[in-house]
DNA sequence: ATAGTTGCAAAGGCTTTGCACCGCG
DNA sequence: CGCGGTGCAAAGCCTTTGCAACTAT
């Protein structure tokens, strides 16, 4: 078996973060290394499933969030939560427990420097700030 | 019918947005102007259903994508996007097309002022923000 | 009058779960 | 060998959709 320098990269991150190496964590792993992306799950299942004699999307999902777990990779979202409303307002941070998975109104302002209409050249029509972490009240 | 001052600026709302007022809506609009929080479709439907004669939750559904789309109000989560996944990395802000559905890494970092281990007393994990719009491909 | 809104139930999309089998350490 | 990872299919949860009845202007 050949083996990349991203698979050699992801063999020690799993290691380091004191996870059995498989072979489908070790591809699942690999393949994020190689990419420059942020990819679904779904994505790399499709990705995967030709150069794995099989794969299941259900070891893909647990795998995943395996490493999340481990801090390992990061998921961009916030934590799975359904949606939620709001009046529209001033762009304002926003706190979110993950133990109480309530969402509080921070007292801070959002930085003058991403209050801009533009970035990079794509248009801005919103900006999102999030803090996520455990809350004053779940603390103690 | 009784009209609090919150049913009244509801229906200031619906009318300079352009909304066709009906009941449905001012009680959805003027619970969100009552509560000072971030409820759920689902909260929004249970603590409504007993006040209004029958409701149902595709309407309130069918209203708050309505009333978001209007920008009267927010919703607060990344469009309804599934899941994504990338290394664990530097905290970075992250820019998010509507229209194409993509993730572009920015060039900008995040603003130290962001960067805290605590805020209002809450603990933080980790910071995620959000440029949301229509990135440079697809304006053209 | 009529275009738009609602309720209901069913369908849809993403993710998780249950369970038997298999593989790593 | 044994614990835990895997595959498969089914279930779960949130949200959307189709359609007939209703309603605001």
């Amino acid at each position: 078996m050949v083996r990349t320098k991203e698979d050699e990269s992801a063999i020690n991150l799993l290691h380091d973060a004191n996870i059995t190496v498989t072979n489908q964590r070790l591809s699942i792993l690999s393949y994020l290394l190689r990419l420059d992306g942020h990819p679904t799950a779904e994505e790399i299942y499709e990705d995967l499933k030709d150069q794995l004699p099989i794969l299941s999307k259900a070891t893909v999902y647990n795998t995943l969030q395996t490493l999340v777990k481990e801090d390992v990779l990061e998921e961009l979202t916030i934590e799975k939560e359904r949606a939620r409303y709001q009046l529209k307002s001033e762009a304002h941070p926003h706190f979110y427990c993950t133990k109480c998975k309530t969402i509080k109104n921070l007292s801070i302002d959002l930085p003058e420097e991403l209050k801009v209409k533009q970035v990079d050249e794509h248009s801005v029509n919103k900006v999102q700030c999030w803090f996520v972490g455990i809350c004053k009240g779940c603390k103690k």
